[in-house]
DNA sequence: CAGTGGTCTAGACCACTGT
DNA sequence: CAGTGGTCTAGACCACTGT
């Protein structure tokens, strides 16, 4: 039996990711809530930490909360794949027109990075909730990329954990950069938006704790399914 | 009055910090702690919760609460100005059309983080080597702003050091978001880019040592002239 | 088994918002 | 003023851990 306020949340969280409950519409109150539910205050305001840390609500003093602009965010802190954070968000991961071959005319940074041996892509498009959201193209050694199938990548949707299985390759340490692109004729294929669409795309080179390359990746998303979220301290 | 919650959470995150628990060590238990701090497990439990979602401790059903690693692997990037990331990449950081005034309608995520004071708004345009790439809009509570004149900050550029000077207040805690977005009518006019270029922005809430709120910011950057580098390490 | 954190109740009063 | 979310109390029982 899961806990009150996590049926409370998964509850809401539906009726808002439903379209039953738009952006910006505000919930009834907690006391109100609290009633419908048949719970206490208390579990209400539990299921709204919940919500409200997902970013799904808003809650404000005095006015009341409200429902959220939606968007999936990634939360930068750790090296986590897209799948353990999209689950995170209560968002269903998804994959769909993967592919995986040599890949003879790689860009430069993939060229430099994982330094001669034949390259490899693997591209997959990511949906969230079945709707595409993010481009992912990935480069990586011959060595690395022989031992990988396609119906596997499917199936497991997470390339790091596959990698770990396959070569005890585990990605210790990353450069990231972060640019807003225009939506090539590709990118708007792959993506279902229209060409020039403004994209978050993510470049990211990942090695392995003793410092060799793992892999080269692109992953872009459209402006308004996507946002990256940091948290810095002094 | 701070509510005792926050109260519980600074006296112990001040014992962790100043050495006097080590990492791994156990704390007491909640219901010691509500003892000690004369209060109820409810409060000891919001105030374990700001620590445990700051990576301060970590909770273990049926052990314990430990004092967390104080590792590299939450702090990613710091707290650094445009002006000294600008200078470090070798660009003469330059600024123009600086405009400070009360904001009579500020966004709403603002309002929300700044929580009701009245609002003022410091716009400035940042270039590199005379070139615009950068819109900024800080948004400050009224007891930050008053002081700010707009000839101080063309002359010293960052608003950070001006802050630190008039009132003490130091940045030591910020999320940021980085999203993709079209340039609107008012974008296009402060960079000189075509409308619906697409634009690299990045929203910052700050917050000083004692999570008060220091600034709402939104920078807004054409996508061929910043990007955004991240170093990340497991 | 005792001790820990996790969940939950049924209240109370406070701070903030808008009428 | 009424209505909202924010804080707080003093309990209770449950799930998990280690002896």
């Amino acid at each position: 039996m899961r806990p009150a306020y996590q049926r409370v949340a998964d509850s809401l969280r539906a009726d808002i990711e439903a379209g039953r409950w738009q952006p910006a519409t505000k919930l009834p109150s907690e006391h109100t809530l609290a009633q419908t539910f048949e719970v206490s205050r208390t579990t209400i305001r539990q299921a709204l930490d919940v919500l409200e840390s997902a970013n799904v609500i808003r809650r404000q003093q005095g006015k009341g909360t409200f429902v959220a602009a939606q968007g999936v965010s990634h939360v930068l802190g750790d090296l986590k794949s897209f799948t353990d954070t999209l689950r995170e968000l209560g968002k269903q991961p998804g994959i769909r027109d993967v592919s995986v071959a040599i890949d003879d005319d790689p860009p430069a940074d993939a060229t430099t990075f994982l330094r001669g041996s034949r390259i490899w892509c693997v591209e997959r498009v990511r949906t969230a909730d079945g709707r595409a959201f993010c481009r992912m193209q990935s480069w990586l050694p011959d060595a690395l990329a022989a031992g990988i199938a396609e119906d596997e990548l499917l199936a497991r949707q997470s390339l790091y954990a596959l990698l770990a299985d396959l070569s005890d390759e585990r990605p210790a340490e990353a450069t990231e950069v972060i640019r807003a692109e225009a939506a090539s004729a590709e990118d708007s294929v792959a993506l279902g938006v229209p060409k020039d669409t403004p994209l978050l795309s993510i470049y990211r080179w990942t090695s392995n704790h003793r410092g060799a390359p793992i892999e080269f990746v692109r992953s872009a998303s459209p402006g308004d399914r996507y946002e990256y979220v940091i948290r810095l301290k002094q």
